[in-house]
DNA sequence: GATGAATGAGTGTTCATTCAT
DNA sequence: TATGAATGAACACTCATTCAT
């Protein structure tokens, strides 16, 4: 038995589960208060309970299960101890499996027309964590030096297109092109 | 003086320009007919001489001003006299070039929700030819043997997302971090 | 420690006051039901166990707060012994007063569309009572035999009009003007 | 045969009659803009290619179909050369008709919430023209020196309330109470 | 070729009302 | 007694589309 609380959180949760599914299906412009409505079992009005406009029920989802949390567990985890190589290998692995969990939520960032910002933090941010983690290894010598920023932006922007167009990349393959010396 | 079927023409390209800067700017769906036509000069009710729908016209934008072929152009040019490094970095400039001119057209892409096929074809499209020509400079010893559809997917990626997030590439760091020993 | 009785009672007065003070704001139509249920701290279902539905509010409001009552006492009022031009500077006065302190209460009526009836008979039951008087007074030799009704009517109307379009009236004027000969 | 001009101007009377009727019958907040197209005959939806909003709509109404030129034209008429009582008789009983002939329009004036300031100068501006008059007069003469601005307000009320409430007033007898002596 | 009047289905949103808690 | 989740019908307004002119 749940309390009203309780309720009201799931519902809420609910319509945010519809909303995603149904955006990233029909594009944010394309996709209607109804039809969220229809996939969350309710009436559209029910909706304006939870959020103030179709405009805030976007921007809480963009906020509340954008994944750059989870983005930043994933990189920030010690792994001091262990080889660059195989740390990349397992981070960029974890990453593409992050994009492929929550492939609407990219959807959702790619046909929002105003929600371009958000995507350009979302790219960047991530680009700083693997910049930070290669320029730790590089000053610890057990990368060779070299331009750690573009790297970064390469082994995201990589792993996101393939994603993004459907043509999963080999991970592998990929650190192994861009670090061949470290065999 | 035009004949009537140049006039036609010209009418034609004309509205295919609003739309494709409208569509950029609001979204595919964001944008109604009546702006379009408004961004051309001209009623709504002319669009429907040139063009069956709304969507017909989306279709028609990505069919006829694709940039496809003129990728095709920059990347089958004959350039075997010339160093596969110094080709390559040339080619990611003018394919990042491309990308800027076309920053509208990308737009419409990635907002178009049923053009995600288009996309994807325009990716792996632009993956492959990029990746041909790497292997003919592996065949030809040029450059080492590596995983060239892995190295195509690679450049094409991190060129095309930093144009999509705002953040340039420094495309001559790109190309000697993925050919280091080329110097 | 109030009992359950009293504690309904006060309740029905206070959504009474909150409805009175919504309706004169935003008309009978502009105001909602969450409107009022707000201004009287409290939630809109409440409203339904006191009022059966928005318009038995409205009728409720009409019926109750109308100051008919009030006008009436000030009119009857046992004055025989005073002359006529000093009672009756002293009852437009108060009658403005009245309007005045009710001011809410006429933006109502007039808002009301379906309260045409009720304002129309409160208008005609003011007219009377002053005819009444007036007739009195000159039956009694006190004021010179005329039209007492359209007096009555003039009266009442000028006082009522200077409320509604904010511009008040100066009532010993209003007298003088309308009993020249009595000076 | 219309030309398209002819057309469209008709069509936009056409909606404003409506407009008119609908507003007097429900208000202006009860009516919808539903009601107003159903009631000319058309799709809600070519109001909008007349009227910005139904707030401009009913601006307009007000605005174009207000009848302070009319009252104007009749209360600024060359009679000086006729005997003040006749010519106020006359007047008032045109204004009276006036207000007859424009019942819908009192109508909205009273019900819609946004427009006390239009209707506080309607009836200033008429209070202003009678007191000129009236003032006219008295500096010629022909009435006794009073308080004429007092008296515009007196004479312009009961006709408005009258009106208002149902209650025709008989124009000679006002007249003639306000005016005993000029017999 | 081009217009713009007109439509009907849709949009996001609000509202009066009900009822389990 | 009082709440607030939920509804269904309505709202003002927009849109893609048609067609007589």
């Amino acid at each position: 038995m749940k309390t009203r609380r309780e309720q009201a959180e799931w519902r809420r949760e609910q319509l945010l589960d519809a909303a995603l599914r149904v955006f990233a299906g029909k594009g944010v412009d394309g996709a209607s208060v109804k039809d969220i409505a229809q996939a969350a079992g309710v009436t559209p009005g029910l909706l304006y309970r939870y959020f103030d406009s179709k405009e805030a029920l976007v921007e809480t989802l963009l906020a509340e299960r954008g994944f750059l949390p989870r983005l930043r567990e994933l990189l920030t985890a010690d792994n001091r101890a262990r080889p660059a190589v195989e740390v990349l290998t397992e981070l960029l692995g974890a990453f593409d499996g992050l994009l492929a969990d929550n492939a609407d939520l990219m959807a959702v960032f790619f046909s929002a027309t105003q929600a371009r910002a958000a995507l350009a933090d979302l790219v960047s941010e991530g680009q700083r964590l693997i910049g930070d983690f290669l320029a730790a290894r590089v000053a610890a010598g057990e990368l060779r030096p070299h331009d750690t920023a573009t790297a970064a932006k390469t082994l995201f922007a990589t792993v996101a297109v393939g994603r993004r167009t459907g043509s999963a990349v080999d991970v592998a393959h990929l650190v192994e092109l861009l670090f061949p010396c470290e065999r």
